[in-house]
RNA sequence: GGCGCUAUCGUCUAGGGGUCCAGGACAGGUGGUUCUCAGCCAUCAGACCGGGGUUCGAAUCCCCGUAGCGCUACCA
């Protein structure tokens, strides 16, 4: 049997990091496996979904790299891949299943669902749907439909157990009677989730569905639609939620951390960098690698070793994983990665002058928002020395190493970091002055910082007149 | 309230009866390396939710608690 995934995002918002797990999962699997990986577009909750919002997902998964075999736009064998753009075909398989009695119209609102539930939760009752629109009289059915009351359609539940054998949690009992008559259709028209999804991923012959374990109590209802249209339902895998630092579900209200997937983006984490992250948040590969790459994960990734208890984001591990991707990464990497944020002064260099910048500074960054303040002395923007570079210039012999390494530049037959640090040791050698007390000073001049890139790949870096220059004001 | 899921260092986790006085990683402490920061290297500290069983032996199996979370919607 060929595997065929799907990740269903609703369009509600931007991309969550707990769905881009999901996302990240369902494509390894489907490419693991050389199946199919469907992208479907959950937008039958009108009034929270938006096309800005779908296409920042969209936008989202494709920066992460996560392509898809089919979806919205790709006229695929089984489109169209939004819920809203099928409607005909919810209603074609609800009045299948009303005709066949397994569902009935209800004609209770709003108001009165809202009123019962309430008073049974007060009485300790479970608050379900307490049937009475199924017990309604033929006649009386009829009678309202006739009158044109709006009704839902919901299934007749019946009382029987109900058993998932999960792919990531085992075997998991649904004891009878613990469901009560969901709504199917709404009043609206529009079909609710379980609905939905059970036709979809039947009509798009998804083998595997792998989605948040949210949906675990769910999975009773879809697997009494497909018993009722009498499909063989795919395998289930239930991936544990990612968390908050305080264990609730992961969200923009309760954590400090962001969740979605472009405030990473604009933070400067790289995409596989958190990809890498999010991909070890809950699966193991079994040995010590604390980094996986993708073509890595695609080797060792199995539902198998996907574990069953929610785990806490943590923002700082991530900065370790994508700081590791900074510090290794190739030039060109650097340069696809970071062209979006170079400072204006390096906007304008060529692709190769921008590769040896970030080349020079790649080890200090954790992040490529580090790179405008990494950048700047290198740069040579005019940056007045701070306490500590004053103080380092203040010292006894500062003015004299620097007044001797600018009359040194000024002979250098070429300029490179490598004839620069030559120079440097040679006229540290001559003065006799060695390690902090000559590079210090020198670095201060240049910078105005006391910290920074090794010195001589700033001094290259910046160039001979403005080092010169720079050296010789400090000598004054 | 009901049902379900989960439970090892602060965090992510390894562990699936003896090899565990519980291993790795992030964060933290200390030291080394480097002109400096970062990095890197070394090193220290830090956990099996509680109680009962089963067993010669339990982090690992079972039961009961407890806690957290999820679901219980005409949200997904």
């Amino acid at each position: 049997m060929s595997v065929r995934v799907r990740f269903a995002p609703s369009p509600t918002g931007w991309l969550h990091v707990g769905g881009a797990r999901t996302a990240y999962f369902n494509w390894l699997y489907a490419r693991q496996h050389r199946g199919q990986l469907v992208l479907r577009i959950e937008d039958t909750d009108v009034e929270r979904s938006s096309d800005d919002a779908e296409r920042g997902v969209l936008e989202d998964l494709a920066w992460l790299g996560l392509d898809h075999d089919e979806g919205p736009g790709s006229a695929g064998p089984h489109g169209p891949y939004r819920q809203s753009e099928r409607l005909p075909l919810y209603r074609r398989r609800a009045d299948e299943l009303l005709e066949r009695g397994l569902v009935y119209p209800c004609f209770c609102t709003d108001a009165d669902l809202e009123r019962r539930r309430q008073a049974a939760l007060a009485t300790g009752r479970p608050p379900h749907y307490d049937g009475r629109c199924r017990a309604l009289t033929v006649a009386e059915r009829e009678r309202r439909l006739g009158a044109r009351e709006p009704y839902s359609l919901r299934f007749a539940v019946a009382g029987l157990e109900w058993v998932l054998e999960d792919l990531v949690r085992g075997r998991v009992r649904f004891p009878a009677g613990v469901v009560g008559d969901f709504v199917v259709l709404r009043s609206s028209g529009l079909p609710t989730y379980n609905f939905a999804c059970v036709v979809d991923d039947a009509g798009m012959e998804i083998s595997h569905v792998i989605r948040a374990e949210e949906h675990l109590a769910n999975t009773p209802r879809q697997l009494m639609l497909y018993a009722a249209f009498d499909w063989t339902p795919p395998r289930f895998a239930h991936v544990p939620l990612i968390l908050n630092r305080d264990r609730t579900k992961m969200s923009k209200r309760s954590g400090e951390a962001a969740v979605a997937v472009g405030d990473y983006r604009r933070a400067g984490v790289v995409p596989e960098a958190l990809l890498s992250y999010l991909a070890l948040l809950g699966f193991h590969p079994g040995d010590d690698r604390e980094i996986l790459t993708r073509a890595e994960l695609l080797e060792a990734f199995s539902l198998e070793r996907v574990g069953r208890s929610g785990s806490v984001f943590d923002p700082d591990k991530l900065r370790w994983v994508n700081a590791h991707y900074l510090h290794h990464a190739s030039g060109a990497d650097l340069l696809r990665w970071g062209a979006g944020f170079l400072p204006a002064a390096a906007r304008g260099l060529a692709a190769a002058d921008q590769i040896r910048l970030l080349e020079a500074v790649r080890g200090n960054l954790a992040t490529l928002a580090d790179l405008p303040g990494e950048l700047a002395p290198m740069l040579g923007e005019e940056t007045a020395p701070d306490e500590e570079a004053r103080a380092v210039l203040g010292a006894p012999r500062s003015r004299e190493i620097c007044a001797a390494l600018a009359d040194n530049l000024e002979r250098l037959a070429d300029w490179s970091a490598e004839a620069v640090k030559s120079a440097l040791l040679a006229e540290g050698k001559r003065l006799g002055i060695k390690g902090r007390e000559l590079f210090q000073p020198v670095r201060a001049a240049l910078t105005g910082r006391v910290h920074g890139p090794e010195l001589p790949v700033v001094a290259g870096t910046l160039g001979r007149e403005r080092c010169i220059a720079r050296l010789r004001a400090a000598a004054r």
